[in-house]
RNA sequence: GCCGCGUUCGUCUAGUUGGCCCAGGACGUAAGAUUUUCAUUCUUAAAAUCGCGGGUUCGAAUCCCGCACGCGGUACCA
């Protein structure tokens, strides 16, 4: 039985790179009929923010992503948050230090800190490894007495894991191959902090392996710790997880990790939701606030380091969980394109139902204070529907069609309004009110016998009527349009803009 | 610095056992068609000497070696 895991720490909003990794965790257990765990890995108390587990759940419930277990919803191999499981830690730790794997340590910061700079002045770097190790303030450089004094004394110490001298370790990664580090390059990790909690690094390989994790499918930024970890289950006498390293989402321009900043710089999301940090009290935009439809957010994401191994771009959750897996995952990272977020979005909103639009729409309408019949929201909708992108757009490109424009496009003024055009408006005005008002009969008044048979400019006609209905010389069918509004309405609008913007 | 990973059109990528690839698709861009306008839609085009240099081979984007560049890691953060 497949079994994965997301394992994201509540320091803040998730990023939308931590979304596609649980993405991909989601298809892969859903694709093997496995389980989707959430576990929260909160052993950094300084680095707790409020609200955040709560945004990442509700994050998860906007996506479509769905758990088996996890933090929100319990399960069988519970607690699923790293500080309620905190007593469990202590003993594997014991466990490594009976075993010979780890050793207490008692360098305090500021003496490791100094050693750093030490190391800096001469252009090295301090490495708490095999070869500096005895010389450090620990458990094996100090000697057996002075170590229990200590301990008896409640002096504060880490544990240490104690990397064995010069062996190649090999992680197996199902994206990468196999890939080797000698241990004598590996620095001794701290494994339990001298606060009494865990680090990430041991809390993270007991929890996969009490939950029974199958599958680690994480960020490439693990890769360098893998062999710390691979070392761990082996200390532990335990079967390591196949390990999968994603590559990373990069920003749009230039090189590096997608960050928030890009974001603010570029104008677009990083995160799904939106998010108002407490501390800092600023708000960061979200996908969903921005309109964006979750099921284009997860296509997106979903293309973005993997591919189905053919040409199909649009894919449903379904589809998604048929076709993902973890070989057609790519080594490299990938470029967030706005661009492309744009059309994924473009082509599910296209999807929507007509009466979703509509009810879209009816909300804006109404919040104009405007009261229109269901079934012409519903007309209005499925006619403006495919030159929308976002709902945000629906009553800024809608909304003549429920109130007369205010004012007139000067640059379509200016283009379209020629001298004398009142004249020719006052024509129109003639024909709506002597013509039968039905398509055919307003389109062989007014294109033909008006404006063809005295050679006038088609173009300049409409587009100066356009102007006056509209305001602006875009949107639909003019007839159409003329045929919505009614007569009475479209009259007044002409008369209003032969009066305002005259000749 | 050291260790690791990566490198195909501007971007995401196809290419998994070397020949069907003088490299295919999509986004974006440009042009055209359609429309009274805008958008949609449709058609077409430009766009990668497959990071560079060596090999191996009848033949390499695909295998090997070296180099360059980029990224990640190098915390009592995850």
């Amino acid at each position: 039985m497949v079994r994965v895991r997301f394992a994201p720490s509540p320091t803040g909003p998730l990023h939308i790179g931590g979304v596609r990794t649980a993405l991909y965790n989601y298809l892969f257990a859903r694709q093997q009929g496995g389980k989707m765990i959430l576990r929260i890995e909160d052993t950094d108390q300084t680095r707790f923010v409020p609200g955040a587990e709560q945004y990442i759940i509700e994050a998860f419930q906007w996506l479509g992503i769905e758990f088996d277990e996890g933090v929100h919803i319990g399960g069988p191999y519970g607690p699923y948050r790293q500080s309620d499981r905190k007593a469990l830690y202590r003993q594997y730790a014991d466990q490594l230090l009976a075993g010979g794997w780890a050793y207490y340590a008692f360098d305090t910061p500021e003496a490791l800190d100094a050693k750093r700079k030490e190391y800096e002045a001469e252009k090295k770097t301090f490495q708490y490894d095999c070869t500096t190790r005895l010389g450090m303030c620990n458990s094996l450089a100090l000697p057996a007495d002075e170590v229990q004094r200590r301990l008896d004394s409640g002096d504060p110490y880490v544990l240490r894991f104690r990397f064995p001298e010069n062996t190649d370790i090999t992680v197996h990664d199902l994206i990468r191959g196999d890939v080797t580090m000698n241990s004598r390059l590996l620095d001794d990790k701290v494994l339990f902090k001298s606060d009494g909690m865990p680090t990430y690094h041991l809390a993270n390989i007991v929890d996969d392996h009490l939950m029974e994790i199958t599958h680690v499918i994480r960020g490439e930024e693990w890769l360098p710790s893998a062999p710390l970890h691979i070392m761990l289950y082996e200390a532990f006498g335990w079967q390591a997880p196949q390990f999968a390293h994603l590559p990373l989402l990069l920003k749009p321009d230039g090189n590096g990790k997608l960050s928030k900043r890009d974001g603010d710089r570029l104008g677009f999301p990083v995160f799904p939701l939106e998010w108002h940090d407490p501390k800092s009290g600023e708000t960061s935009n979200g996908y969903r606030e921005q309109g964006y439809l979750p099921q284009a957010v997860v296509n997106m994401l979903a293309l973005l380091g993997w591919n189905p191994g053919n040409d199909q771009e649009l894919m449903t959750m379904d589809e998604l969980i048929r076709l993902f897996s973890i070989e057609h995952i790519s080594k490299n990272g990938a470029k967030f394109n706005l661009d492309k977020a744009r059309w994924f979005q473009h082509e599910y909103f296209q999807q929507l139902s007509d009466d979703t639009v509509a009810d879209m729409l009816d909300t804006q309408v109404k919040s104009h204070g405007i009261e229109a019949p269901h079934e012409y929201v519903v007309k209005v909708a499925s006619m403006m529907k495919e030159r929308i992108t976002f709902p945000g757009e629906l009553w800024d490109t809608c909304s003549y069609f429920f109130q007369a424009p205010t004012e007139y496009n000067e640059k379509d003024v200016a283009k379209r309004w020629q001298p004398g055009m009142e004249g020719h408006m006052a024509k129109v005005i003639e024909i709506l009110e002597t013509v039968p008002f039905e398509y055919d009969a307003l389109h062989q008044a007014l294109l033909e016998d008006y404006i063809k048979a005295n050679q006038l400019n088609t173009g300049a006609i409409m587009n100066s009527l356009r102007l006056a209905v509209v305001g602006r010389t875009v949107g639909p069918d003019m007839l159409t349009l003329v045929l919505m509004l009614g007569k009475d309405e479209v009259i007044r609008r002409i008369q209003r803009a032969i009066e305002t913007i005259g000749n």
